[in-house]
DNA sequence: ATTATACATCAAAATATTTTGATGTATCAA
DNA sequence: TTGATACATCAAAATATTTTGATGTATAAT
């Protein structure tokens, strides 16, 4: 039960991971730090094609890493600090095991 | 002059993402939280074969988040403290930022 | 010297991701 | 009710990544 829990667990960041791969992707998330952004926002800032946009918005979404919220005809998108924050407790953990390890690259 | 160090950090942090998208260089670096494996350990540990596992580590090593060592016939390799703490840090600054963003999803 | 082991590298094939341009849907304004 | 805007979705093409099997190199054991 608990080897699922981990097993749903890994996927996610599998799926995180993945979404943060394309550098776009990483334009689009730096361009959400500041707040809420919607496609058309993107399309002004980044001069990427809005189907283009709409595909890497759609990669994001489904790994987890943003929320949406629609206005009238404005979709507008944020980063998810669940998220954010299970992957840095990933990383953690990776810091943390490996710092009792044996041998090897101080 | 700082611009172009945030440039390469982000270039960094974008090798780093790529090298952390992939399901067997997941495992990959799971099987390195407990210290140094070599290629031999991995495909004990994998099934995967020598090559494939030689390509996915090169990936991780040109991303810089893996170091080597090499002993006789042997090379082990573990993981790179600073690069994990570069993401940590990373993904730190973007849930600091957001925290004060406008609107949108809680 | 010869053979075996550990790993890297390579080119070709297999597979996956991304981009493009077209079309579709919902909302709103005139 | 017509037209415009904001965005999603789709299929095909373009591009990138991954896998495979073969070959290469260095180290070490016999």
């Amino acid at each position: 039960m608990l080897e699922e829990i981990s097993k749903v667990k890994k996927e996610n960041i599998s799926k995180l991971m993945v979404s943060f791969s394309d550098p776009f992707r990483l334009e689009i998330i730096d361009l959400m730090m500041d707040g809420e952004v919607c496609v058309c926002d993107i399309m002004k800032l980044t001069n990427l094609s809005q189907s283009r946009i709409s595909y890497h918005i759609k990669i994001l979404k489904e790994a987890g890493l943003i929320s949406d919220r629609q206005e009238g005809r404005w979709v507008y998108y944020c980063l998810n600090k669940e998220s954010l924050f299970l992957i840095k407790e990933w990383i953690t953990s990776l810091t943390d095991y490996s710092s009792n390890r044996k041998r090897c690259c101080e």
